[in-house]
DNA sequence: TTTGAGGAAAATATCGATTTTACGGCCGGT
DNA sequence: ACCGGCCGTAAAATCGATATTTTCCTCAAA
């Protein structure tokens, strides 16, 4: 339920729930869209009960909204609601970075290196795999904090991050910039044990991209 | 689906969420448990359908897991998650109370004390209330630090701690101590905007408890 | 005695249908 | 003409039942 990678998947439950995801992270169903049930059953070609299955797991990834007794729809977005995910996302990836550069081990290393080749190589090939990948670069950097819970509250604010991208339609300005360098710059601090170096790259990495995307939300005070 | 305080549920999945929810932090549900449908379906008089969609809320708050095509098992428990839901916690509610105190308001101030005198008369009465009131004046003192998704993350992991304090049956012990000098010392600093202060009697606080519930579960180094 | 295969029993995941609830327009009253 | 309450429609929430998967037990063979 973690890895939106791994495909293989079987229950229904899990297919609606990475269907429905990815259309709200790319913007296919608009903030604040109402979800019907219904039209999702079919669209997904399902029955109901996954569909609502999958809708309250998504409740909890604030991507989904659950009002009353009048269904569910897409979690709305504004200026502030994003000021807030990238605070947050600063903070929380700072902290996870520095305990998981304090815990190295040679595994980590290896796996934060390969990580990176396989986004690097899919961003070169344009090859559509290149968001997955980068999420599980970023993720890859901090897995070895050793702790799941704030692994997950990354994650989950890695995606609400993103979705704010797409929402911009930005994903190609966002790449023309030179990510590439930074993400090298991040690697190479990683590697190098540098926890102060490493932490202050990827902060500045995420308000890089944050203050370009400010402009489209509006900025709160 | 937020305050556990507000009963007047209508829907069969939110009755089906707090109930299941309140046996699994209070232990009637043993950690690692098999949660059968079945079972709950008669203990709680519903259908299937709700205590599915319940069971993948909790799955979310961590007090659930859910495994492959076997169905739902309340969480495990060990020494390991309990140190990491008690650093956590630590460094998040230490940011939002900072957070509150900087943006503090009459009316937050108010409703903070409010919400502390609540809890004292409860806990004076032997009130069966006091948990849920203790909890909220917590959940007060953060929320003025505008980040709702910064308060659903400590409410989570307020709850996790909680089902710990359980689980050591220790709410009597834990009671006993000084806990009332403690908030009143919170509440004075924050009341005084001592944001210093107050984040270090609150972690304090915390881990007092922590190292005393620490016992229960095994210290990992 | 242990191991492995087969089959019966149980539990899960899913579907289709029913019941309940909310919304919007219509009608009558003022 | 306007306001308020009633009814029809549509959608959500829930239930009962089915099909598929898993687990456990038994029995036979090594």
């Amino acid at each position: 339920m973690t890895e939106p990678t791994e495909r293989p998947e079987t229950s229904a439950t899990q297919r609606a729930y990475f269907a429905i995801r990815n259309m709200i992270v790319t913007g296919n169903l608009d903030p604040g869209e109402k979800l019907k049930i219904d039209g999702l059953r079919q669209r997904l070609e399902t029955g109901a009960s996954p569909i609502r299955e999958a809708l309250s797991l998504l409740t909890s990834d604030y991507l989904v909204e659950r009002i009353d007794q009048r269904g569910f729809r897409a979690a709305p977005i504004s200026g502030t609601n994003f000021q807030e995910i990238l605070a947050l996302r600063c903070t929380l990836e700072d902290m996870a970075l520095r305990q998981s550069i304090a815990a190295a081990t040679t595994e980590w290393e290896e796996a934060v290196v390969l990580a990176h080749h396989r986004m690097q190589r899919a961003y070169e090939n344009g090859d559509s795999r290149f968001e997955d990948l980068h999420k599980q670069f970023h993720m890859a950097l901090l897995a070895q904090a050793g702790s799941p819970i704030l692994l997950k509250f990354c994650s989950q604010l890695y995606d609400l991050n993103i979705r704010y991208r797409y929402l911009a339609g930005s994903s190609q300005d966002y790449k023309s910039r030179d990510v590439s360098d930074e993400h090298a710059g991040i690697l190479k601090a990683a590697v190098a044990r540098d926890a102060d170096l490493a932490a202050a790259q990827l902060v500045s990495h995420y308000r890089r991209t944050g203050s370009y995307l400010a402009g489209f939300f509006g900025e709160p005070r």
